[in-house]
DNA sequence: TTATGTTTTTAGCCTTATCTAAATTTACAA
DNA sequence: TTGTAAATTTAGATAAGGCTAAAAACATAA
């Protein structure tokens, strides 16, 4: 747990920012370029900037002028703290507050700020503690442990191969209403029919057998894990 | 409802000033005083002039300068929209989550600020429409309508009159704690036995026969309305 | 009606977080 | 290795919301 005793708990703005570093570079150890953050948040690449050197005082990243950002220890367990509230709140909604996909990621965002270390604590207990959100991201623990993600994007399967759906990316609501409506989700076994080099179309069979064929914007977005 | 187009949704603080308004003259048609407000959000009597301009500015108060201000009808609106999200809030928190009272108060009001409409929306069904939240206050409708309390404090009630607990006031939440250890919630009933004069003292007998004494601020948090 | 105390407002300043425009650094290609 | 494009930082503004200290208005008691 991270002691903010002199500043209280760190901003929602801070929090965003943190969670955008994460976000993108995760543990690689890379650090974020203020561009990427800056669109990650829809702010100027200025703000960054400015935050990135505010952060640095705050001890939550290092940051070196015209290199980017890396998450310290702190930054990353306040990070993934935000990561855990995101997805246990989307949980909650899904299931209890009959949220769709399209609805529940914007509600979370503004309730992951405000919700305080009880609420999390009750809300997971009331969920049974899942180790899953809905779309099959894992649900950092308490003590800030993030279950390592083996999974690849659809992409990248080769034909004939058995997958299961390990998650669907959260960036795009749309996309996961649409593969929601088709009873795509986390957990699913599809076989890899197809996988055309020329235009990049994946075409799969589900459980089902119906067939479905995805393009390019759709197969970066399902994550799946070869099956035995 | 109210558009804030130009503005998007009011800020947290404007929200808690209109309730704090509210909180203070309720329907009375009084203004209130600068002062009240600012020991109610403990912020300086001059922030509060400072925020009267501006609401007054967004239409939401009447502000006249030394007189204090009094709610528009939006600003009404808005704060009984904030009221009906934060006695719905309580009601989850108390009821599925497990929290006492003590802790229940601090949490519903930063929730109360970013929760959506969808989400009041969604709770209220969730928690079966209830129309009063657990120590008794009403839970203003989604159309802002408010059911007049004609309850008392304890402290006026008459010898040998048969009372029942209608609310516990929640300004206090160790007093809320204290007679929720002891059983005195919303609905119980009690026999006046005695209304003493010379120090205030209330004496009631409650369904199991047991004898409580209350003193002054005790009597002022319990409201009651006779039973026929 | 005047003196005194309380309330309220004004004036000026601070912090956070944002922006735009201009200056600077970096990276890469010829 | 040098020139240009892209990325980044700096400088200067703005807006919300808060503060303190001083000035002004109000209320009341003598």
């Amino acid at each position: 747990m991270i002691d903010f005793a002199a500043t209280g708990s760190p901003s929602s703005s801070v929090g965003d920012y943190l969670k955008a570093v994460w976000e993108i570079v995760g543990n690689s150890g890379e650090s974020a370029a203020t561009k990427a953050v800056a669109e990650r948040l829809s702010v100027s690449p200025a703000s960054v900037s400015n935050m990135f050197g505010r952060l640095q005082e705050m001890g939550l990243v290092e940051y070196e002028r015209y290199r980017g950002a890396v998450l310290t220890d702190r930054g990353r367990a306040e990070a993934l703290r935000l990561i855990r509230r995101h997805r246990l709140i989307e949980t909650f909604l899904l299931e209890h507050l009959g949220y769709s996909w399209q609805e529940v990621h914007e509600e979370a965002e503004k309730l992951e700020h405000v919700v305080s270390d009880r609420f999390t604590t009750r809300l997971a207990e009331f969920l049974g503690h899942p180790d899953q959100d809905p779309h099959g991201d894992p649900i950092p623990t308490a003590e800030g442990e993030l279950e390592p993600d083996d999974s690849l994007p659809l992409g990248q399967a080769e034909a004939g191969q058995r997958v299961r759906i390990f998650k669907v990316s959260d960036e795009d609501a749309s996309v996961l209403d649409y593969f929601g409506d088709r009873g795509l989700m986390p957990g699913r076994t599809l076989i890899v029919s197809e996988v055309r080099a020329l235009d990049n179309v994946v075409t799969v069979e589900d459980e089902e057998g119906r067939v479905h064929s995805f393009g390019e914007p759709l197969t970066r977005s399902v994550f799946v894990r070869p099956e035995p």
